[in-house]
Formats: structure tokens, sequence, C-alpha cells
DNA sequence: TCCAATACCTCTAGTCTCTAGAGCAATATA
DNA sequence: TATATTGCTCTAGAGACTAGAGGTATTGGA
């Protein structure tokens, strides 16, 4: 049985979070100690697990919850989870194009600034002009 | 003199986020009409530009703030803003490698999965084993 | 000129994913 | 046994807004 600081050090995922999953309902309620603690089991770990490393994925707590509950019916199609997946996959390929985007403009921005005065500012003046950005954004 | 509804349209930024920004200090308290309604100045509305610019690019509030202080002095050197925006570039790609390997590690997941039942589900497998990923995250 | 539609006002509370702190209780270690 | 550490609950805060309630101004058309 593990208490909530051992979990936390195993999973990396600290003690207030937990208890956050916890009441969120993404784990469900551990047994308690006769001081009222809570005590974990391997599951519990092993949910935990699962769960910290959709969160490190970037996957939000519903689609985690609903990864879960997809893997508690293990007869089923697994398109369900494939469609999460490739949704979160789409997301995380639009939010590079746009980061890229972001480098490029912060880049010319950066490369222009001579470190005069501000008045001849190349950072304030391209955020006050749309004008002298390269695309949109 | 421009209304908070026509300001928001020639800017983007909608009405409750104008409000926002005043109460967050980033615009000043604009004049009122004699029925209590802000009226707006094309100063006010170079400010929320340059200030959805900055939001834009993923400046946070409180970098908007500095650069703003920064560019009512005109006479100070611009190194304070360039280092601001540099800060924020490095931030950018961080975050774009840090979805890369994201990517990568989502596309390895996906295209495991061959849309049978939830037992041999790759996605959930490799969410629940971590040894199974490639890299690190 | 009057009326209805639209826009505006303030204030409060909610979003999401945690994180921090207060004040107290249980457990582990020396 | 004394003390240090860990745990408990509850509340509030972070950032950057967004939504809704309940009421007031302004605007455009008949």
């Amino acid at each position: 049985m593990l208490s909530i600081g051992d979990l936390s050090k195993r999973t990396g995922v600290k003690v207030p979070t937990i208890r956050y999953y916890e009441q969120m309902g993404l784990i469900s309620e551990p047994d308690r100690s006769e001081g009222n603690q809570r005590r974990y089991t391997r599951t519990d770990l092993e949910r935990l697990a699962f769960i910290r490393h959709g969160r490190d994925l970037g996957l939000t707590i519903d689609a985690i919850k609903e990864l879960i509950s997809l893997s508690q019916h293990p007869d089923r199609p697994c398109v369900g989870a494939d469609r999460i997946a490739k949704e979160h996959l789409d997301d995380v390929r639009t939010k590079i194009a746009q980061l890229k985007r972001l480098e490029h403009e912060l880049e010319r921005i950066v490369s222009h600034c001579d470190g005069h005065s501000i008045e001849d500012c190349y950072v304030i003046r391209a955020l006050s002009d749309h004008g002298l950005c390269d695309g949109e954004h």
C-alpha cells in the first residue's frame, strides 16, 4: 500500500495534483488508513502513470477520461482511442505551424533592433504597426 | 469618438476583453459619455492594436505592460524591449522543439493502431507503458 | 417624436489545470 | 517518547479571458 507521497514520487505527479485528479473523477477514491490517509494500490499507480503520460502528451483531462472509459471495455473496437490520438496529433501539428510563423516574425523583429533609443526600436514599431509583419498571424 | 463596440470591431478584441484590459491597467480609463458609456480616441485604438498584436505573438500581459512602459520613455535605449522579444523567441523555440517530439510520439502511436479491439490498442498500450516510447518527454 | 432594437453598464462567477497556504491530524524516525 | 515529516480539508489564486444577470443608453426607423 502506497501513501499519496509515495505515489507522487513514483509517478512524478505532485501530491495536490493527485488529489485534484481524484476530485475530477480521473482516479477513483482510494481506501483510507485508520487515520483517514489515502492508501493506493499498484493498479492506482498504473492508472496515474497512464494519466501522467497522457498529460505529458498534451491530452486534456477530458480526453484522458474518455480513453480510460474506452480502455475499460476491452471488447470494443479501438477506433475511438485512435480517433482521440489522431485529433490530438492534428492539434499538435497546427500548433507547430503557428509557432513557426511566430518564430519567424520574432526573429525578424529581434534582428532588426540595433539597441539605440526606443523611438527607433523595431520591436515597438513592429508591434504598433501590423503592416511591418511578413505574414498574417 | 469610438464606443467600445466600435473599438472592438476595429481591433478584433472582444468587448469584455477590452474592459478586462482596462481593469488590468493595460489601457487607461477612457472618458465617458453623459450616460456613462466609454468613449475612445484614436490613441486608444492604436494602443489596443499594439496589445492585440503582442497577444497574437504570444506575449504575456505583463510583457506587454513592460513594453508599453518602455515605449513611454522614448529617450531610453531599447535593449529592454529587445530583451523581452528575445526571451520570448527562446520560449517559442523551446515550445516548438517540445511539440515536435510530441508529434513524433503521437505519429508512432497512431500509425501502430489497426482498429481492432481495445485490448490490443496501441494508443492505450503506449499510454500505459512509457517503455514503448522512443524518446523522453 | 416615440418606440423597439441594439449596445452598453456593473458585478459576479465560471473556464482549465493545477498550485499555494492555513490550520490541524497522523505517521515515521531517532 | 519527542520531534520531524507527511498527510488531511478547505479556500483562494494563477492567467487570460468568457458568460450571464439585471438594468440603462443610444440609435434607427415609422
